[in-house]
DNA sequence: GCGTTTAATCGTTCATCGACGATAAACGAT
DNA sequence: ATCGTTTATCGTCGATGAACGATTAAACGC
């Protein structure tokens, strides 16, 4: 289920519209925070993401809909609340992927320049 | 610069700003086809790029830009055309910090679902 | 010099995104 | 049964993105 070997460029969905899709629902600061947020608890927390962030609560809701639609971010009720959580394996199969192009050689004797 | 240690998470610019930039970047097809492709040519590859895709001249330079602006790819002229090709380091910097996020641990005992 | 080739830029159009407030739906507590 | 809490959804609006054709700029060959 691309994860039994790392490196293997061919068997991560190096699939550009799955990767593109995955890389937008992280195209966006705030979606970074919250993921961030989701990793430091390593316990689930629930919405305290929304007392984090300066957004309206149906804006971060919002964000959280296009993290879970990607797969990032699971989320189950607990009562009249939610649990969010990160989905580790999602995100490792992206950098899976993108690792594949990491690991090419750049191009011979030219240095980073930036922008 | 951002580079000497992998997996140090707190090295890596973390910052959600700049991890967004680099994620939006990647946020489209073409752009990670053309990743792809430069990845493929090991040696750097001139506007073949624009023969590959089935998109404008125009579009196709735009994206390069993007890469561009986003420091992933590098660009130099060779005579009167174009030499692209990957900055790995970027690429290898962004997964760095996103293996932060990856290596937090799933949310006990919550399997993965589907969107 | 002159035309050719290659890439970047400009101007436009249409679609998607991000943000918000307001509202609705689900649940627990009283 | 009703109220307060918590989250998701809806409708709107402004901003940004993606695509194209046409044009411009630079570098070469003749």
């Amino acid at each position: 289920m691309t994860q039994s070997g790392r490196k293997s460029a061919d068997i991560v969905a190096a699939d550009p519209e799955h990767m593109a899709l995955v890389a937008r629902a992280l195209s966006h600061p705030a979606r970074i925070r919250i993921l961030q947020l989701l990793a430091e608890q390593d316990e689930c927390r629930g919405a305290e993401v929304f007392s984090e962030l300066p957004l309206a609560q149906s804006t971060i809701s919002e964000h959280l809909r296009v993290l879970k639609e990607a797969g990032l971010v699971s989320a189950h009720p607990i009562g009249t609340a939610m649990t969010y959580c990160l989905v580790p394996e999602r995100i490792a199969a992206f950098t899976d992927a993108l690792d594949f192009v990491a690991d090419a050689p750049a191009c011979d004797s030219y240095p980073v320049r930036d922008a």
